[in-house]
DNA sequence: CTCAATCTAGGACAAACGTCCTAAATTGTC
DNA sequence: GACAATTTAGGACGTTTGTCCTAGATTGAG
């Protein structure tokens, strides 16, 4: 089955890419980690931009399906808002290792300037919208969208200083401060 | 000149390193760069990961003089660590364009498992501590650490944030924010 | 069962990589 | 001015890279 196939390349190199980097990361290690050669490989992706827009939609496609997990089960906006946050903390050793997927990806593309990098930026748009209508929800009105990036940037700092420091503690306390800060500002909009 | 021709060389490399990346720079890069031959350069670093070490030692140099100076022209601490936070808006450009300096170099190291990460990460030590003695001339004491780090963790945040959107808006914003912040936090510390 | 379409394996290719070598050119010292 | 040490240029090396090709294996439709 060709699907198969493609899905185990693109889950292999989605890893491959995050563990190493996209540059770091050749063919021969992506066939390697999958068993298949590299002939085959190329039936499937003709370049190797192919393949990272390939992981780059399975990407998409992925968190898209989390955010709306959460949508779900999240009892309301601001519930939802703190299993964004607490992602750092359930990935916690990952990102001590290798950063947040996202962001390095983003810088690395952007340092490579690759044509994908707009496309690897609109998994922080799937975020930041999502953010934004969370904070929406809870009445920030035109504000949201500047509440949802400030998230975003502490979530990024957060996973960099991580993984420089290696340091679980420092990670613990900063989502700790970005839950009070949340709930702070939730507290500051009842009062205006 | 010897000194003169290393130098040259380094400057090169921590410019490419920094557009680049590490690993997507070359020694063919360096070298047309500078307008050496490979031959000489292979005279002055025998292996990459020497050129590694000498450009971060380069940066480990210059951040070094560039924080003392601060610690004279800064009037106080509190100026001090605002001159810190606007580094953001006076690299702004580069920024979002390649990112910072030291977050993309740490994080692309730590993911190539290279041993100089460790010495890439004293380059986050050294402003963690500055950071750190500023806020304890201010009176933190025991939480100053952990305020610098704060501190850091957000400029980091914002300046991989502003460079994935190349959004200067927001590296406004949020420098903005982080001066309030601040503000705050010293004024807490009077009424407690 | 047949045959066309698809999938797979493995090798070939030029280019680029980090590294190393040799031989000139330049420099500094007596 | 002579000579040793340093600096420079440029090519050679083995490997690895992304890409491509051909031929056999597998699959699915009639």
């Amino acid at each position: 089955m060709v699907a198969e196939t493609r899905e185990r390349i693109l889950e292999a190199a989605d890893l491959l890419f995050y563990q190493r980097g996209f540059e770091a990361t050749s063919f021969a290690d992506i066939a390697g980690s999958v068993g298949i050669s590299r002939g085959n490989f190329y039936h499937h992706f003709k370049t190797k931009d192919d393949i990272l827009d390939g992981v780059i939609n399975r990407r998409l496609t992925n968190t898209e399906q989390m955010l709306d997990r959460w949508e779900v089960t999240g009892a309301d906006p601001a519930e939802r808002i703190r299993s964004f946050i607490h992602i750092l903390i359930v990935n916690g050793e990952k990102i001590r290792k290798f950063g947040c997927p996202v962001g390095t990806l983003s810088s690395e593309l952007a340092k490579l300037n690759h044509a994908a990098q707009s496309d690897a930026a609109g998994l922080f748009t799937l975020f930041r919208s999502w953010l934004c209508r969370q904070f929406e929800r809870l009445g920030f009105g035109e504000g949201s969208d500047e509440l949802a990036m400030h998230v975003l940037g502490r979530s990024q700092g957060v996973a960099t200083l991580a993984n420089a420091f290696d340091d679980d503690g420092f990670l613990h306390r900063e989502v700790d401060l970005m839950c009070v800060w949340l709930d702070d500002q939730i507290a500051q909009l009842g009062t205006s």
